[in-house]
DNA sequence: ACGACGATTTAGACTAGCCAAAATTAATAA
DNA sequence: TTATTAATTTTGGCTAGTCTAAATCGTCGT
């Protein structure tokens, strides 16, 4: 029915949408897909009348429900994905991203269900990422905020890690910062480096560009430092 | 390089002339890909342009050794995600396939690396056929005979089973009949009905169209009735 | 209030892949 | 040998997706 073009712009407008709120400028959907701005205001109006997204000229587009309900189809096939290529086939957090992004439109519901069955109905892909449920129900909004927006001595919980840059996730995986690792914020120097202590021992000093791909919460008190999987509750 | 259209054209013109040999008639590949003999004369074009398949104008086309790798490497993405879907996702053997065509062209070398890993490089799919090498080398002509070639009071062992139509699967796995299964002919109908004694006990009749999919070679005199999966040497 | 500039849309064009109708060819039958 | 017929190719045209160049809009600074 819907192209894996049209469900890749889906998947596009709903990711910009969830960081930065409607309306969707035509132009940061045309850097995030790469192509050009004449391109993506001639998909718009496909979308448009496909009913799955509003627009209004010149100021943006938003996804209707129906658009959404793609959207997170399509999330939810990627990061299940991810999760399986992780936990079956051997796969490191850094490689899994590209491979999902060519599998996600080809999958059969079929598969859809035995890899979410083989893993067990995952709630979270390896980055962190929510892995929205079978129903397609509205993701909650995300509680975590930057390492960058962070302070010295605070104590912190990764929750999420952008899976946008395979170099950084490999840094972060030798650095021993994944989901669930507790850091505390050792010092926050002038362009934004991060130094964290991970654990009781190791120090790691993060470029801005790194500090602000992670996601974290505060930690709760009787967390020990180190990285245990399991997520805590909004 | 190739797109996915291009791949199934010279997966299906391989098929076609691994039974029938060269030339391919246009006719025979519109016949399999459902598609009009025009749209196949204009591919074919456009294959014989890139090297792929040589042509004599109103006879028919031929892969040329590049064309033939091109199609050994999705036939060995399809034939291994088929055994992975049955080994490792539950799948039976009556549905691996349509998964298998979505997914082969999706695929990276390194995922296909895994799930050869992952299956122990296997050498023939969960319908008998041969899964081509790791470095696409050409595969060996097939020995097997179809069913319907066979007389009363043969006994012959299951090869392979032709995939192509998931009803005669189920009935087949329902009869239990699969590759290494064991057949004594016991009686060739009219019309070319045949009926066969599998293990020791159950008689099945099969219609012609279900027999004729059903490739055998001879029983080892040793060989036990029933559903082995051993392949013995050519 | 107005002009400049950046973002967006419109206009026009191209490729890949597909089909229907018409023309052509090869094979077969008279 | 010639005529019929079936397969194939040619012709012309369609859609989806993309781009460049040109026109247009909205905003922001003066
Ligand atoms: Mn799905
Ligand atoms: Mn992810
Ligand atoms: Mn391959
Ligand atoms: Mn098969």
């Amino acid at each position: 029915m819907l192209s894996d073009v049209m469900e890749d712009y889906l998947k596009t407008i709903y990711q910009i949408q969830a960081r930065s709120g409607p309306p969707v400028s035509t132009s940061a959907v045309a850097d995030a897909l790469e192509k050009t701005p004449p391109t993506v205001t001639s998909m718009l109006g496909n979308l448009e009348d496909r009913g799955l997204v509003t627009r209004e000229k010149y100021k943006g587009a938003e996804l209707t429900p129906e658009g959404e309900t793609v959207a997170l189809e399509i999330l939810r096939h990627h990061r299940l994905l991810e999760a399986y290529l992780a936990e079956h086939l051997d796969y490191s957090w850094s490689e899994v991203h590209d491979e999902a992004d060519a599998l996600e439109h080809h999958i059969s519901e079929e598969f859809e269900r035995r890899v979410a069955e083989a893993l067990d109905d995952p709630v979270v892909d390896p980055h962190g990422d929510p892995i929205p449920s079978a129903d397609l129900a509205p993701l909650e909004d995300d509680e975590a905020t930057p390492l960058t927006a962070h302070e010295v001595d605070d104590r912190v919980v990764v929750s999420r890690v952008s899976d946008r840059d395979r170099d950084e996730l490999e840094y972060l995986a030798d650095a021993g910062i994944t989901p669930g690792t507790t850091l505390e914020v050792v010092d926050v120097a002038p362009f934004g480096m991060v130094t964290v202590r991970t654990g009781s021992d190791a120090e790691q000093s993060l470029p801005e560009s790194v500090a602000e791909a992670i996601y974290v919460r505060p930690a709760t008190d009787a967390a020990p430092a180190g990285g245990s999987t399991e997520v805590s509750d909004a």
